[in-house]
DNA sequence: AAACGAGGTTCCT
DNA sequence: AGGAACCTCGTTT
């Protein structure tokens, strides 16, 4: 994948979409040929429309189709540990600035279970004042969950800020640490 | 424990 | 171009 394959916005790009269940609430998963474009979380059906106007705002020149029987088997993949294939990863669309880009590449270096903080990744950029700017990145990060923004606490440790709810990151780290346990 | 300012980047007007 | 917002951090009340 290379992101410079999208102009800005999402400019002809085709997006499929569909809402699927997930450890972590009912999932919105967005996907083009290329590969998996967007994963974001609601409590219900009634945060469908939230969180997909949410979702358009980051491409807002793509085109949107729903078309769960597309999406599907993603989904099952990501929620899935027994189908996680190292040697073969999921394609990933990632679309954003290159500072956003390089943000989430840091993040998906991050082994499972691992946690860093937004001043060590700023640190890793060769920007340490930057800590902030990396919380913003990683708040705008389209792929919650498979790009690990759950694993980035603030300094010390403390569960600081979730886009997608406290309670939610905190699930996800629990989640995490449950497979890490088991093996 | 709460308030504050610096800080990098992006979004909106 | 200007200002506000952001999943921060360190320092000061």
């Amino acid at each position: 994948m290379s992101p410079g394959e999208f102009k800005a916005g999402g400019e002809g790009l085709e997006i499929a979409f569909g809402f699927h269940p997930s450890p972590f609430g009912e999932a919105l998963v967005m996907a083009t040929p290329r590969g998996l474009a967007g994963l974001a979380f609601c409590d219900d059906e009634s945060g469908r429309g939230a969180i997909l106007a949410d979702m358009r705002r980051r491409w807002p020149r793509a085109g949107y189709l729903e078309q769960p029987q597309a999406t599907a088997p993603l989904a099952a993949r990501i929620f899935d540990p027994a189908l996680w294939r190292p040697e073969a990863p999921l394609r990933l669309v990632l679309i954003g600035s290159d500072f956003e880009i390089s943000v989430w590449q840091t993040l998906l270096r991050l082994p499972l279970g691992g946690a860093t903080s937004y001043g060590a990744v700023a640190a890793h950029l060769g920007k340490p004042k930057a800590a902030r700017a990396v919380g913003a990145a990683v708040g705008r990060n389209p792929l919650s969950f498979v790009v690990p923004c759950h694993r980035v606490l603030g300094k010390g440790g403390a569960i600081t800020g979730y886009h997608w709810g406290l309670t939610r990151k905190r699930a996800m780290l629990g989640w995490e640490a449950g497979l890490a346990k088991r093996g």
